[in-house]
DNA sequence: GCTAATATGGAACGATCACTCCATTTTGGG
DNA sequence: CCCAAAATGGAGTGATCGTTCCATATTAGC
């Protein structure tokens, strides 16, 4: 859509703006107008550029996601605790109302097909990221056991998110750090089960 | 304001319609149209005997909640395990469809301070009520780190009600009670860190 | 510097929402 | 049976939303 100099220009201003809007005021607030207000844009030039509201938001989103990535290339150097500690970033740091917003899509997404398709697919990579982590710390255990630990230990930090959502001084990082990095117990009480 | 027979009668209809339409529709197609329709009754009718849309909506989630007490009369009889029970119960139970909205309201809240505290107090009636479990059964440990081990059980138990909403085949149960409801690991995890 | 492609702002559109207003009907205590 | 209070349906209100349309201005290859 975009050829020119200046459209270009424009569209990182747009981005720019969203991404500001979204952390400022969460994603209710985020409407086209306070967009193009906060880019001082009319609404012909942003749909000019982009197709829909949406397609702003969801680029915004998906580069503050990839952003939080302790290992990009996946060289499997990462540890468990790496990937807690990369979590507690996304949760606490600059952009951190991004994971609010993050969360709050994935509460909607049972009305919404298209959102729970993403929200999914990027789950399962976070799990497949922690699985690969805690394979390499404990080559010994079971892999179904690993796994499931994985999507435990992703579960109990997603709810953690939450947690923080509506209660502020909540330490998130103190409570993540603390969450069991070991599989073997859940193996126990598998075996138990 | 309902004081004659036919008053109350059309409220508990309403009710009724406004849980079936979240049950059916979620939260966001819960709209007063909807409600009413399914109620078969005017907009007239209905501000005749709720103040809001939304104090219909939180009757019908205060209710949900408090159904799926294990314990009502809170007997100090329930154990951690009753407690996950429950916690299964409300989220693969008859009304699923409600704490999903439930989770959704959580999500939003930060926008909202009144959701955020009514979710706030909600939220610590149950990690009081795993905490008091687990101190009885597990009288020797320190009880902060009792209090942290019931914070991180249901958060996890949160994080996979958020899992299980864009993924309906996950196996919410089985994660569940595979969860650690023994404080002694966490314990050892404090004193290391 | 000509010109077609692109960019721009903002009025206008149509849909949706919670809620109000009110003429009309129904209720039930005395 | 009376009649004030309560109940009712639904048209109407005003606000907000994402999106479209279009006249005008700017860009940049030639």
């Amino acid at each position: 859509m975009a050829r020119y100099r200046v459209g270009l220009a424009t569209r990182e201003r747009i981005l720019a703006a969203t991404l500001a809007v979204l952390s400022e005021q969460g994603l209710e607030s985020t409407t086209l107008k306070s967009i193009t207000d906060r880019a001082g844009v009319g609404a012909g030039s942003f749909y000019n550029l982009f197709a829909s509201k949406e397609e702003a938001v969801w680029e915004i989103l998906s580069n503050a996601i990839a952003a939080v990535d302790p290992d990009p290339q996946a060289l499997g150097s990462e540890t468990s605790t790496d990937l807690v500690n990369a979590f507690v970033q996304f949760v606490t740091g600059d952009d951190a109302v991004l994971s609010r917003i993050y969360l709050q899509l994935a509460s909607t997404a049972p009305t919404d097909d298209d959102i729970a398709a993403r929200m999914a697919r990027a789950q399962q990579r976070r799990v497949d990221r922690f699985h690969a982590a805690l394979s390499r710390e404990h080559p010994d255990l079971d892999d179904g056991v690993v796994a499931l630990h994985a999507e435990l230990l992703v579960a109990a930090l997603t709810g953690l998110t939450v947690r923080q959502g509506y209660d502020p001084s909540f330490d998130f990082a103190r409570h993540a750090r603390l969450l069991d990095t070991d599989p073997s117990r859940t193996a126990g009480r598998m075996e138990q089960g």
